[in-house]
DNA sequence: CAATATGGTTGACACTGTCAACGTAATCGA
DNA sequence: TCGATTACGTTGACAGTGTCAACCATATTG
């Protein structure tokens, strides 16, 4: 054990970070938890986007991400539509309205991001994340980082 | 963003150790949570620990700590002691059981930390903890790194 | 002493995460 | 082509995480 830790420092970085944009959100008067913004992130940017596949991305399980859909369809933000090539399943697109809160809501992050690595070089941020990945595929197996 | 982005991977690879943790300890079957596994290595490990300076090491709400402390109360692996500098507020100890469950969970954690940075070197690990902390206090404001 | 602040407890609640069971649709192999 | 198996999504149930507000008892301060 280092002082301070690997352990504590991942968890209170990560602590800090998920504390830190569920502020800025609340805030700004958008209530979106972080799961849905994570979910509409992906239906806003992922091609060919379904549950499934967020799931994956996201590595929770799809129960979790069934909810997390439905209340982003309950509030307008996304659609369903039928899958041409496969009938289990449906693709999803953001509405106009969710592509206007993915908007606000990846400036927010960009704020958030900005003020955290404000005393950081570029080279530190993208090594830390090098590491960050590696770690996870330490313990996770492999899958393609995606975004 | 990046490829992966800081936030995703930042989420990632605090999941993927918590996941690992979590499962390691329940193969072990030492049925005890994540929060009560930190709050018990406070309680070995702090001097003069008390709720307080759990929740400010941990930076979680008062109320969660007291709740975590009671269920390793119950659970018989720590024992809350009169402080006699001040009557309001209890100084904690583990009790032999306590010690023992933080030595194998300790174990189980070191086995973690192994395989998460398996293939890393010590120095880009210590360079990830000191930018991870970093990154915590540019967030949060500023606390010694404590462990 | 009175006002205020602090340590801890409790209730209530929102969010996160997983497991099991199910219906439906796709796929694979005999 | 039919039957078994697998995959997608949904639902129910539950454990764990995290915070806020109200409260009591004690400390501290003016």
């Amino acid at each position: 054990m280092q002082r301070p830790s690997l352990s504590h420092a991942l968890q209170q970085v990560a602590h800090a970070y998920r504390g830190h944009m569920a502020q800025t959100i609340r805030e700004a008067d958008l209530p979106l938890p972080g799961t849905h913004v994570r979910a509409l992130k992906a239906v806003c940017y992922m091609e060919g986007c379904t549950a499934q596949r967020i799931a994956q991305r996201m590595r929770r399980d799809k129960a979790q991400i069934t909810r997390v859909l439905n209340d982003l369809l309950q509030s307008g933000l996304i659609l369903k539509a039928s899958n041409p090539a496969d009938k289990r399943s449906q693709l999803l697109h953001p509405t106009p309205a969710g592509e206007a809160m993915m908007q606000r809501i990846q400036a927010l992050e960009q704020q958030t991001l900005a003020r955290m690595t404000r005393d950081l070089t570029q080279e530190e941020v993208e090594h830390f994340i090098r590491i960050a990945w590696h770690m996870t595929q330490n313990l996770e197996g492999d899958l393609p980082p995606d975004n």
